[in-house]
DNA sequence: CTGTTAGCGCCTTCAG
DNA sequence: CTGAAGGCGCTAACAG
């Protein structure tokens, strides 16, 4: 048997009987033969990976979304090479100049912040398509997977109003993220359109990480006129603030109501428990992929935006009696 | 400029005066050069990539020993093709297999319970040194990283045996891992220390999810001589256990004590906040990388075991008075 | 179906 | 320091 139909019948192109082909597969068994990726990307001009970015990996969300990305890419016989951008600008950029190195075939992004301009060039010259989620690049990519931020705050803004809460502030995520972005357009209209004004220094702008909204709650309740009730945008921003209120002896939900977007798996057992916004991030993974997996395949041939619904889910730190469930 | 003495001024081979150099990377930099990684790969016969494999990226645990790995192999120039295993034996086999075709330079690897021919001949002829984390393929690999499991679980039995306790029971974890074997092996070392006979059926265990604890703790408690204590293998059975008592009304810590290996970021939040075994993820990842690093350069002779500090984290859900910080 | 051939883009001789 | 040449392992194209 020859080597062009060998390789034929291990790629299962062209058209072979089934003995021939079985027969090769058989051989290569045998020999335990171990095609080199490397060698088969340079020929092909396809790699079969693609780039994960995103700001940190360890958070449970991305840890998620990059679980569900990776089992769809696997499916469609894709590999994952991963890159943390520790929510640095530079550390993305090199991230995504790296994997145009590499010449993935596609990119998933979830961006800390990159204008048009620096995405182009670092990924000039790449014909990868890169599918945005949960922060984007605005008018670029192959398409973008969105959580609907705005319809997540406007359901914590609304629960805060029926407990009775006037004085509603916001531990807001980076503003150079559009989901941080996005949640506070969110908040001001949501606000706006219940004729509430937004008090001076209601709005907290914090990194996304526990401490930063520590300090920030802090300074919330710091203030002569404190909030009755805080909205945080995320997980750890949640958490933040319930460090916060422990360590100033303040207690939930009785002096202090607090929602957030994202609920934590650990939620429920929360004291008090978490009132917040869920969603499968686990999907949002996948979502990205599939587009992606489209894209690459050629089978998307415009821009197309998914956005993944979210729901509220009421516990005790907005002041909802206990039994829920 | 020589094509030759591009190549080498860019890869800083030879010996070249600092003019020349600089004016080649200056034209590189200007015509945007992107070296193809496949194609030095196929010549140099070493890709600067290495695997990691885990049985589930999205618990916290390994999500943070990747970011810790990823952190470390990035600033050595390696980068990290990621393949989770989903703590099933043909996945993981199938995932060893694909990275070496890849011609991974290592592979950073947390076993869901390979046996040592299944692991042989999975990278079959590849010569990638392998470090195992969390858990190990016994007699193989160029190193290994793992938790201090047996002071862990001492510290954790003589904790509530200083509480009082003497039904002490074990959610245990997957026995096909040696995390989840040493934990079980040191509670019964601890509790025979002691003198203390583990009664029929309290050892139980469970897959690595809250799910399987929450009925392991069910089935445990519905027992004719229920435990007093329950010691959690990790912080997803101390969960499962929480979800559990919580759904029979059980109140913890009066009712019941518990205590568990890993310490959560928010075991201080949780209600009641979790007495716990702590230690620092990100770091056996980080020590991972460093070996793996070692090995791949040639500098790792023989095999090395590391082992990571853990300690124990007392809160109240062992019957600790609130106030420990 | 068979064989042969040419190259993917890079690095490393080796002779100038 | 230059330039040419060979080859890493694989696949596609072509003529038998």
């Amino acid at each position: 048997v020859s080597l062009s139909t060998a390789s034929r019948a291990l790629n299962g192109r062209g058209e072979l009987s089934a003995a021939t082909r079985s027969a090769v597969v058989e051989a290569a068994a045998a020999l335990d033969f171990r095609p080199s990726v490397p060698a088969r990307s340079l020929r092909m001009r396809t790699t079969f990976t693609v780039g994960f970015v995103v700001p940190d990996v360890s958070s449970p969300f991305y840890a998620a979304a990059l679980q569900g990305a990776q089992q769809r890419l696997e499916a469609a016989g894709y590999r994952v090479m991963l890159m943390d951008s520790a929510q640095e600008v530079a550390r993305e950029t090199a991230a995504l100049a790296t994997l145009v190195n590499h010449r993935v075939d596609g990119l998933l992004l979830a961006t800390t912040g990159l204008s048009a301009e620096a995405f182009d060039d670092a990924i000039a010259r790449s014909n990868a398509p890169c599918i945005f989620f949960d922060s984007i690049v605005a008018g670029r990519g192959a398409g973008a997977v969105e959580l609907d931020n705005h319809m997540g705050v406007e359901l914590l803004v609304d629960h805060l109003l029926g407990h009775g809460h006037r004085r509603i502030a916001l531990l807001a995520g980076s503003q150079t993220e559009t989901s941080g972005v996005e949640r506070r357009d969110a908040y001001r209209a949501a606000m706006a359109a219940h004729e509430l004004k937004v008090p001076l220094g209601y709005e907290r702008v914090c990194r996304w990480s526990s401490e930063s909204a520590r300090a920030a709650t802090h300074a919330l309740l710091d203030q002569a006129d404190p909030p009755t009730a805080i909205i945080a945008s995320s997980a750890e921003l949640a958490l933040g603030c319930l460090i916060a209120c422990r360590e100033r002896g303040v207690t939930l939900p009785d002096e202090l109501a607090l929602v957030g977007f994202d609920d934590p798996y650990f939620g429920d057992l929360l004291e008090p428990s978490l009132t917040a916004i869920g969603y499968i991030a686990h999907d949002v993974g996948e979502a990205a992929a599939s587009l992606l997996v489209e894209a690459m395949t050629g089978d998307l041939d415009e821009f197309r935006c998914v956005r993944v619904p979210v729901e509220l889910v009421r516990r005790r730190s907005c002041g909802c009696p206990e039994a829920q469930r």
